[in-house]
Parts: structure tokens; C-alpha cells; sequence
DNA sequence: TCCTGATAGTGAACATGTTAATTAAATGGG
DNA sequence: CCCATTTAATTAACATGTTCACTATCAGGA
């Protein structure tokens, strides 16, 4: 029987299972691997992300950018206005809805970018080694399919 | 032919492609889920870490609450300060090793944990509904089994 | 015992996370 | 055309993340 009850069939996981925690576990000590090598080069995970996303991208509105980057948006303001102090990207208003920030690397930017993507590619090439690739690709599926999962659940 | 070489053969993942990235937004998705009811209670996503933690382990050092919850330790001052000043927990000073801090749940922070409980298992049920458990459990599983092998690796 | 080095914790400084409030611009009726 | 609603972005306020510096304490060896 167990040895404490509890009310209702409530319980939490414990923090050992618990998704959320895992989650961040994982993340953190991966980071770990990349940290040092964006403080060397003065940038932040989350200035880092904004600047890869539009890599990808060419250009892009503030809103495209926080999504993919995962960023909210009062952070994405603080980050645009460093980046831009910075010369890394440049931004305009939309001439078709003011309201609108559009957003994109200049060529400075770009040269950063590319300074740092050997070291980069290397802390993740060092990560899948010890993960293993197929491990590591079947873990990233996983992840993309439960977010796809929960994102068709919101839209009913 | 690509359309655009890459020196050395370095890249960078596409963002979408990911591990860092993907964990970040799963878990972003997971605790929108959370965070109303956090929110409601006046409690942060740390706090409710720390106070999870101490309720499986009755009493821990700063070093361990950091560890298993997640939280560098200049954070985790801070957030100790002010569970202590809102009376959920208690702190004392080890007595075999002055540097030590010892944490437990007060009988407040026990009945506040109790009170949330419901609720917040309540949460993780709809999320565990969507993902399904069966997934669920395999990608706890995934990530603990690659969190275990790159702690092995650092240790070597 | 003294000294050196390692650990635990805190304070500082700056960047970001989070919610609420605010401004500006666009949209959809009536 | 006007107004109430939305939407994009920013600002504010407070909590946390992150690195560095510093203090206090402990552990081990000369």
C-alpha cells in the first residue's frame, strides 16, 4: 500500500519524470557546450538565435523574428536596439503597415555569423558524437512531433 | 552543385533542425500551460522548482536545490530570500560546515504546495492527454538516457 | 601551525523573461 | 466616414540568467 496518500489521485510527477524539468536539464548542459565560445565573441544564446534565425531568412517582420527565435517580444525589443547599436542587422518600418518592423543582417552581420560558424558547427558536431547521430536525430523528431502535436491541439 | 559553398564544411543547423532550439520551444509550448496558474498563486516557474525540490528531499544544502532544480546559485540566493521573507521556507546554517546552508519547506510552504497540487497535476494531465503517455514517457525517457550520457562523458 | 588551494555562498552589473500598460497603426462594421 | 476592435511594437517593473569578484570556511600538505 502506499505510504502517503494522496488526496483526490493528485500528484505530481516526480521531478526526475517531470517533462518541463527534463527538458530544461538537457538544454542547460548542452549550452554548456556552447557558452563559452558566444561569451568569447561578446554574444548572448538569445542575440545568437535572433541573428541565426534571420540568416535563414533574408528578411523578416519583428513578429516572424520572436517566433523563431523563441523570444518575447518586449525582450526582442531590447535585442533589435543592441544589435543595431551593434551594426549587426538593420531594421525599416513596412511601407505597406506601419506598424510593421522589418528586419535583416547587414553585411557585418553576416561576417560575424560566419566568423563564428566553424566554432559552432564544432560544439554541435562535439555534442552529437557523445549523443550519437541517430540518437540525436530521432530525439529532435520526437520533439518537433510533440510540438506539432500540441500546436494542433490549440488551433481547436 | 550548391548555390552557395561552405568553407571547411562547416554549418550550421537549420533552426528547425535544432536539438537547443527544439527543447526550448517544447518546453515554451509545455509551460504556457503552467504559467496562468503560476501566475495566479504569485508564484514563479523558479520558485515552484525549488519548492518541488525541497518537498521529495525534506531538507538539502543551496548546492543540491541549485542543482536539482535547475538554478545558478546567484539566482537561487535570490530566490531564497524571498520564499524565507514570504515564509515558505527555512534556512539554518550547517553546523558540521559554517559554509553550508541547510533549506527545508515550513509547514506554510508544505500547505502551499499541497493547495496548488490539483491544479498544477491537473495541467499536466491535459498536456500528458495530447502528447499521449506513452509518447510522454518515451520522451522522458530519451532525454534522461542522453542527459546520462553526456554526464558521462564529462567526467572522462 | 601556516599556507595554499578548493568550496559554498553572496553581491554586483548587465541582459533577458514575464506580465501589464501604453502608443501607433490597421481593420471591420455601421 | 467614424468608431470600436484588433494588432505590432515599445515601455515599465520586477524576477531571473549569466559572468565576475569577493568573503568565509574547509581540506590537505609542508
Amino acid at each position: 500500500m502506499p505510504k502517503k496518500p494522496i488526496r483526490d489521485g493528485f500528484h505530481l510527477s516526480n521531478t526526475r519524470r517531470n517533462l518541463p524539468m527534463n527538458l530544461l536539464r538537457l538544454r542547460e548542459r548542452i549550452m554548456n557546450e556552447f557558452r563559452p565560445m558566444l561569451h568569447a565573441h561578446d554574444v548572448t544564446e538569445q542575440q545568437w538565435r535572433v541573428l541565426r534565425v534571420l540568416q535563414e531568412a533574408e528578411e523578416l517582420d519583428a513578429r516572424d523574428v520572436a517566433e523563431r527565435a523563441c523570444i518575447l517580444a518586449p525582450s526582442l525589443s531590447r535585442i533589435l536596439k543592441t544589435l543595431t547599436a551593434r551594426g549587426l542587422i538593420e531594421t525599416a518600418r513596412d511601407s505597406s503597415d506601419g506598424r510593421r518592423t522589418m528586419i535583416r543582417l547587414s553585411a557585418d552581420g553576416n561576417a560575424f555569423i560566419e566568423r563564428l560558424t566553424p566554432e559552432s558547427a564544432a560544439s554541435y558536431a562535439r555534442i552529437e558524437k557523445i549523443i550519437g547521430a541517430g540518437r540525436m536525430a530521432e530525439l529532435i523528431d520526437a520533439l518537433a512531433e510533440t510540438l506539432d502535436l500540441l500546436d494542433e491541439a490549440e488551433e481547436s
